[in-house]
RNA sequence: GGCGGCGUAGCUCAGGUGGCUAGAGCGACGGUCUCAUAAUCCGUAGGUCGUUGGUUCGAGUCCAACCGCCGCCA
């Protein structure tokens, strides 16, 4: 069957898209687009999760439904695809009929097969994670990413995964190639190893979710409604099957690390119980670190795509991001690599070598391609050929493994950089000041060849910046590159007598300034620091330094705005546990809470309701100012204040510990 | 703590089963051409191959310990 299916993850919308998700979604773009031109029927899908408890709370804390905000993302999402040349075949949303419907019909097999029970949990819940934590007692930190739990019982419905342990790591020896990295498939696999539970796939403690069927207390856990998006997007379920039956399974699901046992431990499994057809690979790639840092919301170091697109445009983004990292390894993002990156190898590089074969073609062929006769095609001309013929199949090869960076190094060192140097060797201007009738024939000889060379480098590069090379296509005289097929590109096609087109530069030069403009968009529009909401004077370097970003450019504290540790030391903080929250009324900000500071209990009056729920406060250890002088509050006496990140949004996040750490303590 | 991985030129990385003078790309420095986007091309840069011991005629390449970084352990 000549089909092919890829599928990025579909992105939870409680945060932003920046340039994680875009480096994911470029690669399946890529491979997407490189399949299409094989000739081969593809399809490519994305889209928006967006269900769950996050969700919830994160509209109600915006003053949205559920459905305003992620209407509201998703469409983010979409529009940021759109300008990036995303070539998607669908993009599915968790919320819409036919994926609920979907979704439905998966459990209701799995349930007819026997792997759903009815059973009961009780224990700590990470919202954040939407994950339920074992071996942690009440008010203890989650173990993924250190927020506070919350301690719940409920009903749940849970799925046999313990049955599945063998069948599982059969898969794996089975076909070792189900999921890559090589490192990725040796964690799965001693994760499966150690022993599997059953899984809670239902919720009862919120509503925002896909009714569990014949159950609608219960919203199917998030996770099982996620991973169905593969195959509900083809009309799994529904009473048209059509793509269903051509495309599932899926020949690869790409996805971040991050996510490797869901998709390598879960979805096969709940495959399996439901007896349906499994993938073919998972391929996982790494992070994309900022700078050295792991790209994060809360480290407020988010780069945007946008920002990127906007100055450099959607291939520099693309080429980047496939370029300078290893698929599969962590790789390191900054502004001035871009740049760098962009400058050398796309405008130095690809966008310079077609400038100067088209003008001198015009120059000195009247825009024609030329014809030679075959005595002058040489040994310097046919090690071209060869080169180009090798690189041809090679790319193939790595295309297939993911290994971007390898095959566009590959097109620049093989095809690139050896054009240039050849005709520096060849001195066609000299050729062409020759009035012999064989410098003629040395000359065309030397212009085919760069410019047939240019043609399969461009060919090559289509799926990675499909933009440019569009656009040195059309120069090159042949139209729309999207009618090439690739799998039957060879040297030669050139035709003689092919009218090249107006020669323009596909890749101006960035100068410096590209940098500065781009951290500055950066810092303007995802303000990165947030401020600790101590007080003005206060903002000391040692208490800032944790939440500060690097490279935050205008943020970096003055000496003159240093403050001494004397300064420090006036200000009490202390850690105390809210005992009782609620809302102020008739003010919509603003909370009244009993905070325990060991010794005293203290009313404070705090202006966080817009992000949380006062009896999501409860038993929370919070740190406060607890020598800050009384002040009144809508009538209320306020003594002390809540120490919190107040990110430029409007939201504030409270400050918590990792640890355990008992009321009262002093913080210095 | 258990399991696994990594540490090679300023930067990003190649270097199956041990063996020519340890490589590539980018950057830096010097030079050149002029078709081209102050682009290209040529040359140079002399890196304890994390540390310390082993195995061996010979080790980035195998073994051990140690240091540092990272991942997985619902």
């Amino acid at each position: 069957m000549n089909k092919f299916y890829i599928t990025t993850p579909i992105y939870y919308v409680n945060a932003r898209p920046h340039l994680g998700h875009a480096y994911t979604t470029i690669a399946c773009d890529a491979v997407a687009r490189r399949q299409r031109m094989l000739g081969v029927d593809t399809f490519f899908l994305t889209g928006t999760d967006e269900h769950g408890q996050k969700i919830e709370r994160a509209a109600a804390a915006a003053g949205k439904s559920p459905q305003e905000l992620t209407g509201e993302v998703s469409a983010e999402f979409r529009t940021l695809w759109d300008r990036m040349e995303i070539s998607y075949d669908d993009y599915i949303r968790t919320t819409e009929p036919r994926h609920q419907q979907g979704v439905q019909a998966l459990w209701r097999t799995i349930r007819a097969n026997g792997y759903i029970y009815k059973g009961t949990y009780t224990g700590q819940y990470c919202v954040f994670d939407e994950l339920y934590v074992d071996a942690v007692g009440p008010g203890a930190p989650c173990p993924v990413c250190g927020r506070p739990t919350e301690t719940v019982q409920e009903e749940n419905y849970f799925f046999r995964l313990s049955d599945f342990a063998d069948r599982l790591l059969k898969l794996y020896t089975d076909q070792p190639d189900f999921i890559r990295p090589e490192a990725r498939r040796n964690e799965v696999i001693a994760f499966v190893r150690s022993g599997l539970r059953d899984l809670s796939i239902s919720r009862s403690t919120f509503s925002w979710g896909i009714p569990v069927p014949d159950d609608p207390k219960h919203v199917i856990y998030v996770w099982l409604d996620a991973l169905a998006n593969y195959i509900t997007a083809l009309g799994y379920g529904s009473g048209d099957t059509a793509l269903y039956d051509k495309f599932w399974p899926a020949d690869v699901h790409v996805i971040g690390k991050e996510i490797v046992r869901f998709h390598c431990v879960y979805w096969p499994a709940f495959l399996m119980a439901a007896g349906l057809p499994l993938p073919n690979q998972i391929i996982a790639h790494g992070w994309l670190l900022f700078e050295e840092n792991k790209m994060s919301k809360s480290r407020g170091n988010v780069v945007r795509a946008e920002t990127i697109l906007s100055v450099l445009g959607s291939d520099a983004l693309r080429y980047f991001l496939l370029r300078e990292t290893v698929f599969g390894q962590d790789g390191s993002f900054s502004f001035d690599a871009l740049v760098q990156r962009y400058n050398s190898d796309l405008a130095n590089g690809l966008g310079n070598l077609a400038s100067r074969t088209l003008t001198m073609i015009t120059r000195y062929f009247d825009g024609s391609v030329p014809d030679f006769p075959a005595a002058a095609f040489t040994t310097a001309e046919n090690e071209i050929r060869e080169a180009a013929e090798t690189t041809i199949s090679e790319c193939n090869q790595l295309f297939s493994e993911f290994k971007f960076s390898v095959a566009l190094e590959l097109v620049w060192i093989k095809l690139v950089a050896a054009v240039d140097r050849y005709i520096v060797k060849n001195e066609p201007w000299a050729l062409a000041e020759k009035p012999a009738e064989d410098g003629k024939s040395r000359l065309a000889a030397v212009l085919y060849t760069s410019a047939e060379t240019l043609r399969i480098a461009t060919a090559l590069t289509h799926p990675i910046i499909p933009d440019a090379t569009s656009r040195i296509w059309e120069q090159l005289g042949l139209g729309e590159i999207t009618k090439l097929r690739l799998s039957e590109l060879k040297w030669g096609q050139l035709a003689p007598g092919t009218r090249v087109g107006k020669v323009e530069a596909v890749f101006p030069r960035a100068d410096k300034s590209a940098i500065e403009r781009m951290q500055k968009m950066e810092i303007v529009q995802n303000p990165a620091t947030p401020e600790v909401e101590i007080k003005p004077a206060t903002t000391d370097a040692t208490v800032n330094s944790a939440v500060r970003p690097p490279e935050s450019g205008s943020a970096t504290p003055k000496d003159d705005h240093k403050i001494s540790i004397d300064d420090f030391a006036k200000i009490d903080l202390r850690v105390g546990q809210v005992k009782v929250a609620e809302k102020v009324k008739g003010a919509d900000k603003l909370l009244r809470l009993e905070v325990d500071l060991g010794t005293e209990v203290r009313q404070v009056v705090s202006g966080i309701a817009g992000s949380y729920a006062p009896e999501s406060l409860i038993g929370r250890k919070v740190v406060i100012v607890a020598n800050l002088a009384p002040r009144k509050l809508r009538g209320l006496e306020s003594n002390g204040m809540i120490v919190a990140a107040a990110p430029e949004n409007g939201s504030s996040v409270l400050v918590s510990f990792l640890e355990d750490v008992p009321v009262g303590t002093r913080l210095k």
